[in-house]
DNA sequence: ATATTAAGTAACTGGTTAGTTACTTATATT
DNA sequence: AATATAAGTAACTAACCAGTTACTTAATAT
């Protein structure tokens, strides 16, 4: 499991623990990048744990042995894909910029984050659908726009008189977390229909502008 | 066989015992209610056809009898729920309005029925996850709000010069889709998270205010 | 009334799947 | 080199579940 020794030591601790170790922290990485995948692509309830082992590349032996079960490994994997949201977080927001600015700036980023990470998207779409059923509890994390300080965001524009003062800031969040994941979660359809890529980069920038404008101007005149 | 079976007390015919037709119909229809709540609920591959029988309060072996299989049962609910759209669209426009009112009045529409048909969010977001997976193909049908002719209304809007000429008309149906269905398919999180019941009238109305009011201006001065 | 047919039941089947067992192989420590 | 421990394997098991079988009961037509 865990037993690096960590401050602990005998003799000298060289970096020895190469080989085994090292092995043992790829299996355990090709199962999540394999989980992943697979639960993203089928949903906890869908997905075959010897089909991830037999993705992985190991013996579904170790899989329990270094995720104990499924709905752990699950777990796992929604903590994993989650963690990624925060690759692009923080630097969105510089004060000194023009709200607008800062505001276009940070649905851009998600919006690619979104299109460049379908696992994340489907992850999340399971999650909503079956919260307090698979997990037994649920994984708020998800609502990832607040982690990314979006809120601040909002006011700061509220204060500086560039955003209409009136609005709720929490329903603000969920129209634009809405809006940048639809292209995405119902992209089948979408493609289906549109009988277009939704993933050229004209397309995404595309999609991306319609949203802006809904944003800043709404659709009428 | 003989006449009567000796010790079987035949008493009046129980009060149930409408004409065959009428009660095999009824059977069909409480399958029909069932199957809706438990795939709405789980998903279809959640969903257990034993419970499914159990709720209805028939043997499984009729539940085979009337639609065969499970993914045909799956099917006929997603017809069933699909069918119930109608019962809004089609009287939304009154092209004597003005474009405003008569996309307020849509998605008014689009909005109430979503928050009274929690069923139907609920399928649409599985088979958005689905598609192609368990039903094996993909039903287009639950890109509803084209059925209800919302792209009429915002051609008539631009023609008569409320709305922007340049939007995709595409992407603004798409869009209000999002907007709407956001609250409901993503009910628990923000229940968790905002701590107030979203089902109230009060808070029901200021949701669909926001949704307006960011179609009609979006969110800056 | 009797034959026919549909509605209904309980118990079963065969395939699948999460999780386990009993064992072998490789690596590191002494 | 011997031993301890972790990584790895194949085959198994118990539970589950979609779908079936063999049968009974009830309603309608003749």
């Amino acid at each position: 499991m865990e037993g690096y020794p960590i401050g602990q030591h005998k003799h000298i601790t060289p970096p020895k623990a190469a080989n085994r170790e090292q092995r043992s922290e790829e299996s355990r990485a090709r199962i999540l990048k394999a989980a992943t995948s697979i639960f993203a692509e089928k949903g906890p309830e869908g997905a075959r744990v010897d089909e991830i082992a037999d993705q992985a590349g190991i013996n579904k032996r170790m899989l329990y042995h270094y995720f104990g079960n499924k709905e752990n490994l699950y777990l796992e994997v929604l903590r994993y894909n989650y963690n990624k949201i925060y690759t692009l977080s923080k630097n969105a927001i510089n004060l000194a910029d023009e709200p607008k600015v800062n505001v276009a700036r940070a649905i851009r980023a998600y919006f690619y984050f979104l299109a460049d990470n379908e696992a994340y998207v489907r992850l999340t779409s399971w999650e909503a659908l079956c919260v307090g059923r698979f997990t037994g509890k649920l994984f708020p994390q998800f609502f990832d726009l607040i982690e990314l300080e979006f809120d601040d965001l909002i006011k700061d524009g509220i204060e500086r008189g560039c955003i209409r003062p009136d609005i709720d800031i929490r329903q603000a969040i969920l129209s634009v977390r809405a809006l940048c994941l639809a292209y995405f979660t119902q992209r089948k359809i979408v493609q289906s229909l549109w009988r277009e890529d939704i993933f050229s980069e004209e397309m995404l920038e595309a999609c991306l502008q319609h949203i802006l404008n809904l944003i800043f101007d709404g659709l009428f005149i």
